[in-house]
DNA sequence: GAGATATATGAAGGATCATTCGATTTTTGG
DNA sequence: CCAAAAATCGAATGATCCTTCATATATCTC
């Protein structure tokens, strides 16, 4: 993420021999399990050191505080679901626009579902904490993303192109929380899945010249 | 909600007397309150009973602990959104598609964002809560009301009932969801809302037999 | 191989917090 | 007005946790 963390959650100091790399990566693993095995209130530092095999005070050399962890694992996940989804974007240019919408909320409903226990522990982290600037810079990327995917088309645009991606956005992200955080069965899910893409593509189809 | 708590969730003791109803109240409240002002990780029972106006062995008459407190919170929240948009649902009978996009939505919307501070705080009070059978006694309850709306129309009905249902719930609650919760100024969200109306009605038209 | 730098250790300090319980006050029902 | 029931009080207990820092080890550079 291209966005300056603030001041206070800043990493205490950047790993630069190879061992520390492994560390700290050993760190951000070590809490998501915490983070699944025991949940965000029981998530200690000494917890997620002693799963990381290493002692406290090693994790406060990279991590100012709790908090500036938590935030690091938040930007490193949306750092890479967001690249994830522009190289999906990417191929999708020149496509149909039942393509478009069938790929985008294909990828983005596989990158929530595949772990979908990792993607609620992180939610359940980011409470609390002051991430809004993450969510916006991965927003921001995912709405030049499927801009670009959009404007691809061979038909003539939308009638307001912004506002067409922002809701398609909305749309999509949202509806695929929603869905995964109630415990539907597969087949349900997928049925919802199949009416949302018909749904997006209809709109896509309705908001053009 | 019509749903039993799980027993460690179990309130301790039923006020009878009308001062006790009161204390019950203030707690509710105060717990609203703390939460806004301090956010979940400094919500503490002290604090709460101290804007309470009450002791801290006031507050474990009526609640064994912390998370029931916080579990009775949200059932009570939800029980008031659900009777809320159970009434609008019911006056939307026999209206026309677009009316009823228009009418559900708009609820629900207003719902959330006229206190959005209150809706954002009592989410994050969920986090480690297990409230999911909540959350699904709603979804249910939801789910009925609208599925009776739909049925009140004077056309053929819709090729499969209950998943356009569910389709158009999981899609409003997870959009607004979506977009109240970063931060788009008032008139993006307004013009997101008008979007997500359109495309509901739409989809709803296009259901149809 | 030696000095400098990077990394790792973990016991201990200091603070916060959930919960209990015995004592006290208020209300109710007769 | 009185005894029983309901409600309230809050200091004390016991536990958990974040963070620091002085010390020790490993790696790098020359």
């Amino acid at each position: 993420m291209d966005v300056p963390a603030p001041p206070h959650l800043n990493a205490r100091k950047r790993p630069v021999q190879a061992r520390s790399v492994v560390t700290v990566d050993a760190i951000f693993e070590a809490t998501i399990q915490v983070l699944l095995a025991e949940g965000i209130h029981r998530l200690t530092t000494t917890r997620v050191a002693e799963r990381a095999g290493v002692s406290v005070g090693t994790m406060y050399q990279y991590f100012p505080h709790k908090q500036a962890l938590l935030y690091a694992l938040n930007e490193r996940y949306l750092d890479r679901l967001a690249e994830r989804m522009e190289a999906r974007c990417a191929s999708l240019h020149g496509a149909t626009t039942m393509a478009m919408a069938e790929g985008l909320i294909t990828a983005y409903w596989d990158a929530k579902t595949e772990r979908s226990d990792v993607t609620r522990a992180l939610y359940s982290s980011a409470v609390e904490l002051d991430n809004e600037a993450l969510i916006e810079a991965f927003a921001h990327r995912m709405a030049n993303a499927t801009a670009a995917m959009l404007a691809s088309t061979a038909n003539a645009g939308y009638r307001d192109n912004a506002l067409t991606n922002v809701t398609l956005l909305s749309v999509i992200f949202g509806t695929v929380r929603n869905v995964f955080e109630r415990n539907l069965s597969t087949s349900e899910r997928a049925d919802i899945r199949a009416q949302l893409v018909v749904m997006c593509a209809a709109y896509l189809e309705a908001s053009m010249h």
